[in-house]
DNA sequence: TCATTAAGATGTA
DNA sequence: TACATCTTAATGA
């Protein structure tokens, strides 16, 4: 279990503006808490009683269809807010948030953020810079869902996953978090029997390794390719 | 081009 | 073993 120290916010941008014994005080009034893989930290619908800050691990923020399908709306990195429902004027959490890997997040009642946004400087500002960033993820995947066609998605879906995620390994860079391709289908309105058979034929060709729940990116460029203008 | 169906292989608890 | 995950082929919209 993390320590909770200053150091731990002090970096962050929601807080890197603060004095230390502001962060102190944040840091009196937090819970930490760790989920295992799988794991909901809240549900869509429910009552939005806390605000979190992932410090370790990923999530994934799903949302659910009428018919019962999920789709997974975006992914949360270390560093991170989340389930800030009051920030959306709402009072209950607009989807799901799952643990994609082992994670620890800090949380505070949500009747400590009226007070957080008026008393820190910088706080809420780098609240609403998260949330325009996210609209504007959403919005991208979005665009590709209604004008691309699926292998393009999935490219995309990787790269971005790539991106906020990657790790450097020999054989290239890895997605940081357990991945299935239901995962990936969910993400891009395809099959999971769809993703599977591009990861193959990606791998074929040397673009990708994949082993069960985990994907390296071997040749970032020709994805970047099969994702972009001309595939 | 892609979803659906089906059937089998392989990894994991 | 039971279950989840992944692969592949065939078929049809």
């Amino acid at each position: 279990m993390a320590k909770l120290d200053e150091s731990l916010l002090a970096d962050l941008p929601p807080f890197s503006r603060l004095e230390r014994g502001q962060i102190r005080d944040i840091l009196s009034q937090a819970s930490s808490r760790r989920y295992d893989e799988g794991m909901a930290i809240f549900s869509e619908g429910h009552d939005a009683e806390r605000f979190y800050l992932l410090l370790d691990g990923y999530l994934r923020v799903i949302r659910s269809t009428e018919g019962g399908e999920e789709i997974i709306v975006l992914h949360i990195a270390p560093g991170q807010l989340f389930g800030i429902a009051r920030a959306l004027q709402r009072d209950t959490y607009p989807a799901t948030a799952i643990a994609a890997a082992e994670s620890i997040a800090l949380s505070w009642p949500m009747t400590l953020w009226d007070e957080f946004t008026k008393t820190y400087e910088g706080f809420a500002t780098e609240s609403y810079k998260t949330l325009g960033r996210r609209l504007g993820e959403i919005q991208t995947t979005l665009t590709e869902m209604a004008t691309q066609a699926v292998e393009k998605r999935v490219a995309c879906a990787v790269l971005r996953m790539m991106n906020q995620s990657g790790r450097r390994t020999e054989d290239g860079i890895e997605i940081g978090f357990p991945i299935t391709r239901q995962n990936i289908s969910d993400m891009t309105g395809t099959t999971l029997h769809t993703v599977s058979r591009l990861l193959s034929a990606w791998e074929k060709d040397g673009v990708v390794a994949s082993r069960r729940k985990h994907i390296i990116v071997t040749n970032p460029h020709e994805l970047v390719l099969l994702s972009g203008a001309q595939g």
